[in-house]
DNA sequence: TTGTATGCGTTATCAG
DNA sequence: CTGATAACGCATACAA
C-alpha cells in the first residue's frame, strides 16, 4: 500500500501539497497538480481512512443499532439505511442488539471508540440518557427515545386508527386488537389508535398482548380465539403477529375474511405472499431509513436541522384478509 | 475522550506501562498496575480503536459483501455473521452489491482503506482475481470465487437430486426444472442435481431460467404453465422462484400438491409462512454464515486453516406442497 | 520492571 | 503557491 509520502516524493512535492490536493483545500499549482495525479495513478494510490480517521477525529462510518436483522421489518429498513449512506459517501456498521440493553450499550460504546460520524438508533431503551453517554450525532428511527434527539416515526395513531376504521366499514362488529410488547411506544401509539376508532361506538371489544412473532402469537391466538368465538374482527400491532393470527384462525377452519377479518401493521413483503393476502397498515420503510439517514449525515455535516423530528404517515394497503367494503 | 497519556500522567507512569498493561504484553508490576487501573476507572478511559489500527495496521471489523439484504436469504446469514463476529470481539460492516461488479470493487477497495480485518463474500465475481487486488483475508460464502480462496458452500447438488428424487416417488411424471440465472454457479451445481436423478429415466422435463425473485418468476411460470398443462411436478431452483410458481399455480386454479407439486430450495422462513406450506431442501444458512465467519477469523488470527473449505448438507423439509411419498 | 523514542498515514498550522 | 513540522492516540523496539 502506497502512502502519501511516497506519492509526494514521486511528484516531487511535499505531503502538505499531496494533502491539499487529495482535500482540494488551499491552493495547489498546475505542474504539482498534473506529477500529483501521475503519482496517483502511477501508485494506485489511496489515502488511508484510519489515518485519516485519526487526524480528524471523524470517520465516514454510520452505526445502525436494530433489534434483529431477522425481523422481516428490518431488513428494508438497513437497506434503506445503507443506500443512503452509500449514496453520500458513507459506509455502515450494523449491530443486533436483540432488544437488550446491555447489548446496546455495548455497541454504542463500541461505536464510539471507533469514531464513528453517527449512529442510528432503533431502541427499546427509553429512559436512558443516550446523548449524554455517546457524545455523537444520533438519530432515532422507529421508536422515539428522548425529546431531544431526532426521530422518524411513522404516525403510529394515525394508521391504527385508519385500520379500525376500516375494520368497521367492512362489518365488523367484535373487535380484537394484538397489541405488542407494552414497553414499546410505538405499540401504546397504536394501540391508542384503535381506541381512538372505536372511541364512543357501543360495540364489544378487547385488547390482548402479544410479542412480535409468528409463533408466538400463532400459538397466543389460537388459544384466545377458541374461548372467544365470537370475535370477527383483528386488528394486529405487526403483521408479524396477523400472519400468527391468519395461522391460528386456518387452524381453527375460520374462513378468512367471511368468519374473521385481519388487518395488520408495518406493510412488510411476507404480507402479500401469505395467503389470503393481508391487509394491513404499511409503512413506509425505505422513506423511513432514507429520512434517518439523511437527517444523520445533516447533523453530522453540522447543516443545523430545520426539522428536528418527522413523522411518515402510513398508508392502509387493502387485500384479502377483509371483507369489501359496504358502500350503502 | 481521555487518551492513553492522561492516564499515564494520572497513574504516574509511561504511556509503555500502560499500553503494555492494556494488551498484557511484557511486564508491569504490582503497583504499576493497580494505579493505572484506578485512573482508568477515573478518567472512564476507553482506547481508540482507530489510533490501535493506525498502529497495528488491523482492525477488528469484519466486511461483509452480499448482494441485497432485502432477499429473504440474507438477514439469516447477516444475523449469523454478526452473532459470530461478536462473539469473536469483531464488528461487520454491511455492504450490498446488487450483483454489481462495479459497486462490489468499490467496496472491496473500501474496506480495504479501513484496514478491515477481512472479508466476507457473496460474490457474482467468478472470473476476477479478488486475492490480488485485495490482499486481505477472504472468505467466499454461498458461491465459490477461485480455488485459492476458501468456500463454504451447501451440498447444491446433492441437495437437489435430494429434491427431485422426492418428487418422482411422490409420484411426479412430468417435470420442470426452474433454475436460477445462468452465471450462478450455485444455480448451475442445482440443476445438474436436478439431471442426475432424471438420469436416464424415462420420462418427460424440461428446464427454464428465472431470475431468484417472486414476482419475476411468477409471470414466467404462469405463461409457461398455461402452455404445458401436463406439468405435474416443479423443482424450484430457490424458495423466492417456488413461491411464485405457487402464485402462478394458484392463479391457474391448479391445486396443490393434487395437480402440481413444488419443491423449492433455501429454506427461508417465508416458506413456512405460505399456504400450502412449501416443501423445500432447506441450506443449514446460519451454519454458513457461522462457519465462514469462524473460518475468516482463524485466517485473520494467522491460525493456518485445516480445512480450507467446508460444504455443508442441506436437508429436505417435507410440507405441503408435496404429496405423501408413496411407500409401496 | 519501566521509560524513551519512533513510527503508523493524514491533516493542519505556519512560516517561507 | 509550497514545504517543514507538530499533532492525532497508540504500539513497540530498545535502553535503562
Amino acid at each position: 500500500m502506497a502512502t502519501i509520502s511516497d506519492v509526494a516524493k514521486l511528484a516531487n512535492v511535499s505531503v502538505a501539497t499531496v494533502s491539499r490536493y487529495l482535500n482540494d483545500s488551499g491552493y495547489v499549482g498546475t505542474k504539482s497538480r498534473e506529477s500529483i495525479e501521475l503519482a496517483i495513478k502511477e501508485l494506485n494510490y489511496s489515502p488511508s481512512e484510519v489515518a485519516r480517521s485519526l487526524s480528524t477525529k471523524q470517520s465516514d462510518i454510520i452505526g445502525l443499532i436494530i433489534p434483529d436483522i431477522k425481523n422481516p421489518f428490518f431488513p428494508e429498513l438497513a437497506r434503506a439505511v445503507e443506500d443512503t449512506a452509500f449514496e453520500y459517501g458513507y459506509t455502515v456498521i450494523l449491530c443486533n442488539s436483540d432488544e437488550n440493553a446491555e447489548k446496546e450499550k455495548h455497541y454504542l460504546q463500541k461505536l464510539t471508540k471507533k469514531y464513528v460520524a453517527g449512529i442510528i438508533l432503533t431502541s427499546i431503551i427509553e429512559q436512558e440518557n443516550h446523548r449524554q453517554s455517546v457524545n455523537l450525532p444520533i438519530v432515532a428511527l422507529d421508536r422515539p427515545i428522548q425529546s431531544e434527539i431526532p426521530t422518524v416515526t411513522t404516525n403510529n395513531q394515525k394508521g391504527a386508527r385508519l385500520a379500525t376504521e376500516y375494520l368497521l366499514q367492512c362489518g365488523a362488529t367484535n373487535l380484537l386488537c394484538m397489541s405488542g410488547p407494552k414497553n414499546m411506544t410505538s405499540s401504546q401509539a397504536r394501540v391508542e389508535g384503535f381506541k381512538s376508532a372505536i372511541n364512543d361506538k357501543e360495540m364489544e371489544w378487547q385488547i390482548i398482548e402479544s410479542p412480535y412473532d409468528f409463533e408466538m402469537a400463532e400459538k397466543i391466538l389460537y388459544d384466545y380465539l377458541k374461548e372467544n368465538p365470537a370475535i370477527d374482527g383483528i386488528f394486529a400491532c405487526s403483521d408479524a403477529s396477523a400472519i400468527g393470527a391468519l395461522k391460528a384462525a386456518h387452524r381453527l377452519h375460520l374462513r378468512i375474511p367471511e368468519d374473521i377479518q385481519i388487518v395488520g401493521f408495518d406493510g412488510i413483503q411476507i404480507g402479500n405472499v401469505v395467503s389470503p393476502g393481508l391487509t394491513t397498515v404499511a409503512q413506509n420503510i425505505y422513506l423511513l431509513g432514507q429520512t434517518a439517514t439523511r437527517l444523520l449525515i445533516k447533523q453530522i455535516e453540522g447543516k443545523n436541522l430545520t426539522e428536528t423530528s418527522v413523522c411518515i404517515d402510513p398508508e392502509l394497503i387493502i387485500r384479502e384478509t377483509t371483507r369489501k367494503e359496504r358502500t350503502e
